[in-house]
RNA sequence: GUGAUUGUAGCUCAGCUGGUUAGAGCGCUGGAUUGUGGUUCCAGAGGUCGCCGGUUCGAACCCGGUCUUUCACCCCA
């Protein structure tokens, strides 16, 4: 019984002309962090199932794809912790391997692994999918890319100024105009949360204060007081929401909020730094936007942060994602090694792409060439032809079968294939062939070797 | 993970308060046209109505479960 195929939910297939734009992309992105004087590497898919766990927050844990243990191994099962109800430990007891959850940890990993062969500061890129055990919504797979680009080994600020101009090239190079890169600083809010006496709270508070644009003033101090920060607490931070203008009028009113912060300041100067630096060197197609509610990735972030927003009107999520940590190879047991990185999502970059129509036409899964067979000396005498075309850097092909000629048009329009080439008895006997333009239906008749000419 | 939502031909969708044989457009296949596609005309194929169960004389339609789609939370690329 033949049963109805289908791939597990939040995955996909992609069609030739698919893959040929996700190429695209991937080109650009690919050669924009070899400009950058980017190495690649590659990790494997699956990791030890406890270099990962931990590492991305109570909520990311339960996105870890879980690989179950086969053979004997299914005999560690803990039954006891089933019985118990302790669902995370049973399930822990039947898995020592899963899936990557992103792209920073293994790079963690790998670096404390290879420490010892690594030239530091060490800047690779790495280009491979990633899994999460996530509700699909649009713009949100189960399985997907990550682009990402990282230097190790060193905390000069001059890094966060390269990316910013590493996001605005490639952005740039794929002719997406009006993309935000969002920029704020771990220290700040530290800072905030120091100032207003919330250090405690830190978490609590950046993730309140992040959904500002969506449940407003009113919603994010309501979140506040439900997590337990003083009301005479958020009373101080009431700067924050009125906060606006120009950069310098947001550095002024954040200067006199942290004045007695020592870590807040210095998160100040790090912006400074990284916003003078930009204003001398440009930025061609992105802008660079200060954003005090960005507060992704706090598990490990502890200095800058990153993240772009597609343009306005794009109903999609962010395309690209980064920051600053200090101490993540710590946990591997490689302290005092600064890391920062960007990351840029393919998958999403490619529906930005395609609902703002910015696919160039030269991307295809097009064949330039087809060949009509007419027989067996025709389609060598065409294969011949061929032959030059190839060299000459066009594809080509033949068409396999002495099917009658309509079918075989038929096949080249619905392909799209901009020429063929008619090779019949007539033409073999004059040594010459039909190269018929599919797009005017005007064809020319020209001497076997001098068929490049006709395009 | 919580609360909604979607599913009918390859695709986009009709299908009345539950009633006989489930329709359309596009696409597909063949022909008009055995050396010329994209236009036109003619003919044809293709459906366990997502899946499992229940109610009913009778279910695409009502009920339950499940999978899938999309949306809002949560989180994120």
């Amino acid at each position: 019984m033949a049963q109805k195929p289908s791939i597990p939910r939040g995955t996909r297939d992609f069609s030739p002309i698919e893959v040929a734009k996700r190429n695209y992309i991937f080109n650009i992105i690919k050669s924009a962090f070899q400009n950058f004087g980017f190495q690649p590497i590659e990790t494997p898919s699956f990791e030890n199932l406890e270099t990962l766990t931990g590492k991305y927050g109570e909520e990311g844990d339960k996105l870890i794809f879980k690989i179950l243990n086969s053979g004997d191994k299914v005999k560690k099962a803990d039954l006891k912790a089933l019985e118990e109800g302790n669902l995370a430990r049973f399930s822990n007891s039947l898995s020592e391997k899963a899936l990557r959850y992103d792209l920073t940890v293994p790079f963690a990993r790998y670096v404390v692994q290879h420490q010892n062969d690594i030239t530091f500061p060490f800047k690779r890129y790495q280009i491979q999918p990633v899994w999460r055990a996530d509700r699909p919504a649009n713009g949100r797979f189960r399985e997907f890319f990550q682009c990402d680009a990282d230097v190790v080994g060193s905390t000069s600020l001059w890094q966060e100024v390269e990316f910013v101009q590493l996001y605005d090239k490639v952005f740039s190079n794929l002719g997406l105009k009006g993309v935000t890169i969002k920029i704020n600083n771990r220290k700040i809010l530290s800072g905030i949360a120091e100032v207003i006496g919330a250090k405690d709270k830190l978490i609590d508070f950046t993730v309140a204060l992040d959904k500002l644009d969506k449940i407003g003033e009113d919603g994010v101090k309501k979140e506040m007081l439900e997590k337990g920060i003083a009301a005479e607490a958020i009373e101080k931070v009431q700067p924050l929401f009125g906060f606006s203008g120009n950069l310098d009028k947001k550095l002024t009113q954040l200067k006199e909020l942290l004045a007695n912060s020592e870590e807040g300041m210095t998160g100040i100067s790090e912006l400074e730094f990284i916003f003078d630096a930009i204003e001398v060197l440009g930025i061609e197609t992105a802008t660079l936007d200060l954003d005090i509610t960005l507060a992704r990735g706090l598990n490990y972030y502890t200095g800058a942060i990153f993240e772009v927003a597609a343009p306005e009107g794009v109903n999609m999520g962010s395309i690209g994602g980064g920051g600053r940590y200090d101490d993540l190879t710590g946990i591997f047991g490689l302290k005092d090694v600064s890391g920062v990185g960007i990351s840029f999502g393919l998958d999403r970059i490619y529906l930005v792409l395609e609902e703002l129509n910015l696919f160039p036409e030269t991307v295809s899964d097009r064949v330039d060439v087809l060949c009509v067979n007419f027989g067996e000396k025709e389609a060598l005498a065409s294969l011949k032809l061929i032959k030059v075309l190839r060299e000459a850097g066009k594809s080509a092909e033949l068409f396999p079968d002495n099917k009658n000629m309509k079918k075989q048009m038929n096949y080249a329009n619905k392909r799209d294939i901009p020429y063929v080439i008619i090779i019949g008895g007539n033409e073999l006997k004059n040594n010459t062939c039909i190269v018929k333009n599919m797009k005017s239906g005007t064809q020319v008749e020209v001497p076997f070797d001098e068929v490049l000419t006709a395009f």
